[in-house]
DNA sequence: ATGGTTTTTACTGCGTC
DNA sequence: GACGCGGTAAAAACCAT
């Protein structure tokens, strides 16, 4: 009966679980007061009842989302009730820049029953669909957040993103528009960063070179934005673990679930050892990949690892002879 | 602006198939 | 001889001050 959708952290289940981040047990006792701190920036917690969804007061995460069932209320008793109970429809999302409300007149000539209309109407239907473009799209905040929010999506689509980091690309969008940090910075920009900011929150980022590779601005213009709304949107983010990166570039590379496992030892390793602080963390990704790969005789080059990590061999050369140096029982 | 650090680019020499 | 690898110098990029 209600939505039990499986949710879109599915696509994301192939990670190894990395600590209780979710926090199950909200599930249970169910109350609207939650007490609970975000795991971003402990900022508190607030339940938006609109939505159904938990977000961080501070930064905009979306925590956990449809925890309301948005079907119907079948308590109809008089005639005076009609329609009032009734609360039919699609759940509020703010993913579409009019939160999923709106109708659209439909561009084919066509009346209910797909009879084509005469020739009349056509231009009724014409002037209508015009009028109707225009109000849903009334002024220019509405129309930058819907190429904004439309921008999200493609981008997240194309990097393959869960829903839950398109939700809070969105609300970031929206904050960035309420706070009027806009002016004087194209949308493309915002929501490339936006995007790029959720994904960290949500600690399944993706790298600048790869933002860059689906956005339409370069990479300098959208780190800039970047870097504009944490200041003044007052978002602290830690900085990205290599960690992190491990799991889809293995992938990518085709690479068993046992390099994974070496690769995040290395890591570990070198993290003991001082070896990896202030470096970038896409370059120990990919330098701990192409050790593990060594340890256990796979066929690899450093020219393929740097082609899908986008970091030179150079410095996969120099990370990689760090880690090797921190590990005791080295082969070499 | 500046200076320190990291990364990239370009190039060289060595060993192997 | 082409390829993978290791190294180096200089340029570029990045970041804090």
């Amino acid at each position: 009966m209600s939505h039990s959708n499986p949710g879109p952290s599915d696509s994301d289940s192939t990670r190894p679980v990395k600590s209780a981040r979710q926090t199950p047990s909200t599930e249970e006792t169910d109350a609207d007061q939650t007490t609970d701190t975000c795991p971003e920036c402990d900022g508190r917690l607030q339940v938006d009842p609109s939505h159904g969804e938990t977000i961080c007061a501070e930064c905009g995460l979306v925590i956990q989302r449809d925890r309301i069932d948005h079907g119907p209320e079948w308590r109809e008793f008089e005639d005076t009730d009609a329609g009032e109970k009734s609360r039919v429809g699609a759940p509020l999302t703010n993913r579409q820049h009019d939160q999923g409300l709106s109708t659209t007149i439909d561009w084919q000539d066509k009346d209910a029953y797909g009879k084509s209309l005469s020739s009349r109407q056509r231009q009724k239907m014409k002037r209508l669909r015009t009028w109707d473009e225009r109000f849903r799209t009334r002024d220019s905040k509405e129309r930058t957040l819907k190429h904004a929010l439309g921008e999200i999506d493609r981008m997240a689509s194309a990097l393959s993103l869960p829903d839950t980091i398109r939700e809070t690309a969105s609300v970031l969008f929206r904050r960035t528009l309420d706070d009027d940090l806009l002016p004087g910075r194209s949308i493309e920009s915002m929501a490339t960063a936006c995007l790029y900011t959720a994904a960290r929150q949500a600690e399944v980022p993706r790298s600048l070179d790869e933002l860059a590779e689906v956005s339409r601005v370069d990479k300098h213009e959208f780190s800039r934005a970047y870097r504009y709304i944490c200041r003044e949107l007052g978002l602290e983010l830690e900085p990205t673990q290599p960690d992190d990166y491990i799991q889809r570039f293995t992938s990518a590379l085709d690479f068993p679930h046992e390099l994974e496992t070496r690769a995040r030892e290395l890591l570990e390793l070198g993290r003991e050892h001082d070896v990896n602080v202030g470096k970038n963390p896409v370059g120990l990704a990919a330098a701990s990949i192409y050790a593990a790969a060594l340890y256990l005789d796979e066929d690899i080059t450093q020219a393929e690892i740097a082609d899908v990590t986008n970091i030179s061999e150079v410095t996969i050369r120099k990370r990689y002879s760090d880690l090797l140096e921190a590990d005791p029982n080295h082969p070499r």
